[in-house]
DNA sequence: GTCCGCTAGAATCTCGAGATTGGTGGAGAC
DNA sequence: GTCTCCACCAATCTCGAGATTCTAGCGGAC
């Protein structure tokens, strides 16, 4: 499933309309889990999530079956799905590798990038800018911010010419945005928009080694937020048996 | 789905044993597809694959399912499933990102490496190189080259603290078998175990840039011999949709 | 000769019911 | 009081049939 959609999210643009109920229910469980809806550790039955969705019992487990390969579901044979736990230790790894890929994503699309991407860029930033003005977090708006945010970082690679590195960067930025409420919920002082501004304008001057400061100045200060909570705040207690299948 | 079966082969070792006809199914359907059984960009008909592989429709699509997450197989709305396409663009891709990541894991594994770590590795080079010396290449004794080569090369970056790391190199490892059978039908003199000597060693005396150097000439070997042939032997003609949804 | 629209066929997508497996609670023995 | 065993219950896993959609081939019009 997920042809586009799958292919879409990971190598070009997440923009293609859902076809299938298939998908439909694959994006709606994902943005469930993603905005926490869905806490993390907690158990997924089918028989009760069918109904919550409004398709059968075998066309959601293809939908979960599509969320195990994002690594936002775990499942066990004979025993069902989870949510995929998540802890402090996750979020310093994903962040790590986030910026192994991205900081050569970002310096790639800085050598490569010719005309069309900087408008883009330019584009992007401006989109996000006006939304960045605008203080107030409704939860309409957070979802908005959410996608212009994504839409910037695209911006950003998108004169990478490796496909497989943006794709893999794909999943982890959708990792990263099931920690990022935790960072929002803290009251730490923060301005975003100068680090955005910052990150914007090194690129646009090609300024590889500014550039790779500042992203990486931009994803430490929120990976920093979430440890400072406390791990118990991140999730509900895990099974035993998922919590020791993802110990090691 | 793939509950052991996915973070196992991701996040650790793949061992444990499916428990599910759709775990089974989704194993013979990779290594088919690896193998080249199922061609680079033929049509994969759940109608005719559900009689082969002995499972229900259903049952195989969520197989397959599981297999566009690895980015084997893509999908379409309503369309159905193909076999990824290859190509000459894809493998250069792949192989970047691949020592982007390993040499990474490598240098990890090399400063946090304990005993243990060594244990393994010495074991797992010895394994590969029993079976390295004898050169009949049976079908038989190639698949067990190939899982003694995959081995070793967990064992090199076993002791990388981290998984995600680990786990997209899982990923590319697997599409880079993709390629190798048209690396080995290739009649370019090459001695492999030269190469995994130097890479074991290095690794055992902590050198990590002479360990880096010595992988990199290694993955570099395999593509250098694919993009010696010609691009139309890699693939049956790919549907029009299809090259143009991976053409971008 | 080229293009458009229609029709028939095939394949996908979806759903509900039955078979199989894992977890739980209580009774009984030591 | 603790451990073991067993049976019941819930949930998963699997399959086949029906509805929907897409593709291909053919005939006709320009």
């Amino acid at each position: 499933m997920l042809p586009s959609q799958k292919f879409t999210a990971a190598f070009s643009a997440e923009s293609e309309t859902p076809r299938t109920l298939v998908e439909n229910a694959y994006l709606a469980l994902r943005q469930d889990i993603i905005e926490g809806k869905h806490a993390p550790g907690t158990r997924l039955r089918v028989e009760h999530l069918k109904d919550d969705y409004g398709v059968g019992a075998g066309t959601l487990r293809e939908a979960l079956s599509l969320l195990v390969s994002d690594a936002l579901v775990v499942s066990e044979g004979q025993r069902g799905f989870w949510v995929s736990p998540i802890s402090h230790a996750d979020i310093e790894d994903i962040t790590r590798t986030r910026l192994l890929l991205e900081t050569e994503a970002l310096c790639a699309s800085i050598r490569n990038g010719n005309d069309d991407w900087e408008a883009g860029l330019v584009a992007a930033f401006h989109r996000l800018t006006k939304v960045e003005e605008k203080l107030n977090s409704t939860a309409q708006r957070m979802r908005e911010w959410e996608d212009r945010n994504r839409g910037f970082h695209e911006a950003l690679i998108a004169a990478c010419d490796s496909r497989w590195l943006r794709y893999l960067i794909g999943i982890l930025y959708r990792q990263s945005e099931r920690y990022r409420r935790f960072a929002l919920s803290s009251n730490v002082r923060r301005d975003i928009h100068a680090e955005h501004t910052e990150l914007f304008e090194a690129a646009m001057q090609r300024d590889t080694k500014r550039a790779t400061v500042a992203l990486e100045k931009h994803i430490r200060a929120t990976v920093d937020i979430i440890c400072a909570t406390p791990e118990e705040a991140l999730q509900k207690p895990v099974r035993r048996s998922t919590r020791a299948m993802l110990a090691g």
